[in-house]
RNA sequence: GGCGCUAUCGUCUAGGGGACUAGGACGGGGCCCUCUCAAGGCCCAAACACGGGUUCGAAUCCCGUUAGCGCUACCA
């Protein structure tokens, strides 16, 4: 059927007739940033919530920043978002022949020309349409040289680079998020595609790369727009159906500039360090330039699948706001199955030394109720791991202000202290209803309210001024320890 | 400078010509609950950048202005 052939290449996209084809690719230089994660989250949903594929692509081309650390930081970050990829990963720097090639191809067929005007050269000219106050423009003379004069620079092994010849007219796309845009091509430099060392430029390698990777929609940052007209320009040129492009808002600190470390943690390592849940991550960086519409905000990954649409994507940058994020993980905190969120404070719990992992095997049940006690209260993992302390240590530490607010009198704190730890030991089963009655008719018989009992209590059993429920945490900690630490209290306070 | 993108509470956003006295969330303030702290519930303050059109009617459509941001490399 060479007539459904012909129709294909020459009137359809990729984007039609496949099923999409995305792919996120990150320059490892650096960590994994919050912008870029975001980026990755997009492209993710739209591959898993269309039936596509998502692919990971690391641009390496730049040998000098690119680093094997910063590969696997971005390894590390998707892994913990889980944000998993299809196929291998691609490195771009395997594909330089392919880069090199192309670029061949469009010195053929007539697309591009050889340049061999030096970076100095450049430079000069740039300055000098600064100082006259104009714009500067590659002004094409080596496309003007004559074909025996190239043959004979090239001969005489002058270097050269490799420039594309930007036609006249104007160069348009449809939009995912922005709708249509367009460009006078008079404003697009013939750019460089390959340097004269014979290494491709940015565009080049991108285009050649996502052709060759088949990608059908090309999802990115918008401050990519410029560079679009001219990866047309360059798909147009080596004959390739265009993708579908979608620019997505950039992510800016709280004075509106471009999110940079000024503005805090801004790799997505630190927040794991943090001690946040990639979930409220993910739900966070999704609210950031887009919605589900409606008041929908808590959403699990899932949901966020079931969810997205192109429709919910934002064309206004935002501003990242950490106090959001920590709201949210809050809520995704106390919204996860209690055996979801034990993994994941376990080595905070190890590392800060409260417990091993087998002492917190054996315990599993009473784990599981401690975190779920401690998580109603924290923000963050952290948030709990300070909290736990007093369950699982030896000795407490009495915070001075627990003290100085609990413990004003020392004589007759002790005395309230003791009397307290009498009404305890004689209660008959360690549950809420025995525990509640004994301490509240001590209370009652002392003459003073509930709370007057319950504070000192709190700071005996813990050494600080908040906590969960008194009787909860006596529950939690068990008649022995409990015990335990009213005694030392005593002695504490020396009286 | 040139080109491009954008414009609803401080922030994230809902909104796609009449349902808007503009809704929700974070943050802020207050109240309730209560043994502390959270969580939760209730309430309050807080926005359609400006100017012109189009229309019976505009936050919504069009055009300007302004402002912010991005790009403007033999970086990615």
């Amino acid at each position: 059927m060479p007539w459904a052939r012909f129709s294909f290449r020459t009137t359809m996209t990729n984007a039609n007739t496949s099923k999409p084809r995305l792919r996120f690719a990150p320059s490892p230089t650096g960590y994994l940033h919050v912008g870029g994660a975001r980026t990755a989250l997009f492209n993710w949903l739209y591959a898993r919530k269309f039936g596509g594929e998502f692919l990971l692509r690391i641009e390496d081309t730049d040998k000098a920043r690119s680093t094997d650390e910063s590969t696997r930081a971005i390894f590390d970050g998707m892994e913990w978002l889980g944000l998993n990829w299809d196929d291998g990963v691609v490195y771009q720097g395997a594909n330089l022949e392919r880069h090199r090639s192309d670029a061949k191809r469009l010195l053929d067929n007539g697309t591009a020309y050889r340049c061999f005007c030096t970076p100095a050269q450049l430079d000069e000219r740039r300055r000098e349409a600064e100082s006259r106050k104009e714009a500067f423009k590659y002004d094409r003379r080596c496309d003007r040289l004559s074909p025996e004069e190239v043959e004979r620079r090239v001969g005489a092994g002058e270097p050269y680079v490799i420039r594309f010849r930007v036609p006249d007219g104007t160069t348009e796309w449809e939009d995912m998020v922005h709708q249509r845009i367009v460009f006078p091509n008079k404003d697009i430099d013939d750019f460089v595609i390959l340097r004269s060392d014979g290494t491709p430029i940015y565009n080049l390698a991108v285009v050649s790369d996502d052709i060759a990777m088949g990608i059908t929609i090309v999802m990115r940052g918008d401050d990519h727009i410029s560079n679009t007209p001219k990866q047309i320009q360059l798909y147009r040129a080596l004959a390739a159906p265009l993708p579908t492009f979608a620019h997505l808002p950039m992510i800016h600190g709280i004075d509106g500039k471009k999110l940079s470390k000024r503005h805090g943690a801004t790799a997505v390592g630190d927040y794991q360090h943090y001690g946040l849940l990639p979930g409220a991550m993910l739900n966070f960086l999704a609210l950031l330039g887009w919605s589900p519409g409606g008041d929908r905000e808590v959403m699990t990954l899932p949901e966020m699948v079931e969810l997205f649409n192109v429709d919910g994507l934002q064309k206004k940058a935002a501003i990242f706001d950490p106090k959001k994020l920590e709201w949210m993980n809050g809520q995704h905190l106390s919204m996860i199955p209690v055996e979801d969120l034990e993994p994941r404070v376990t080595p905070a719990i190890v590392t800060a030394r409260l417990a091993t992992e087998e002492e917190l095997v054996e315990r599993r049940d009473w784990y599981l109720r401690l975190l779920d006690l401690l998580r109603v209260r924290s923000r963050t993992i952290d948030d709990i791991v300070r909290q736990a302390g007093p369950y699982f240590l030896e000795d407490i530490e009495y915070d001075p202000t627990a003290i100085a607010k609990n413990w004003k009198d020392p004589a007759e704190s002790s005395t309230l202290l003791r009397a307290t730890r009498d009404a305890l030991a004689i209660v008959p089963d360690w549950t809420i209803e025995p525990l509640e009655a004994s301490l509240r008719s001590l209370a009652e018989s002392r003459g003073i309210t509930a709370g007057k009992v319950f504070q000192p209590l709190r700071v005996a059993l813990t050494g600080m001024t908040v906590s969960p429920g008194i009787f909860e945490m006596l529950i939690q900690m068990g008649r022995d320890l409990s015990l335990k630490r009213i005694d030392k209290a005593i002695t504490a306070l020396g009286v």
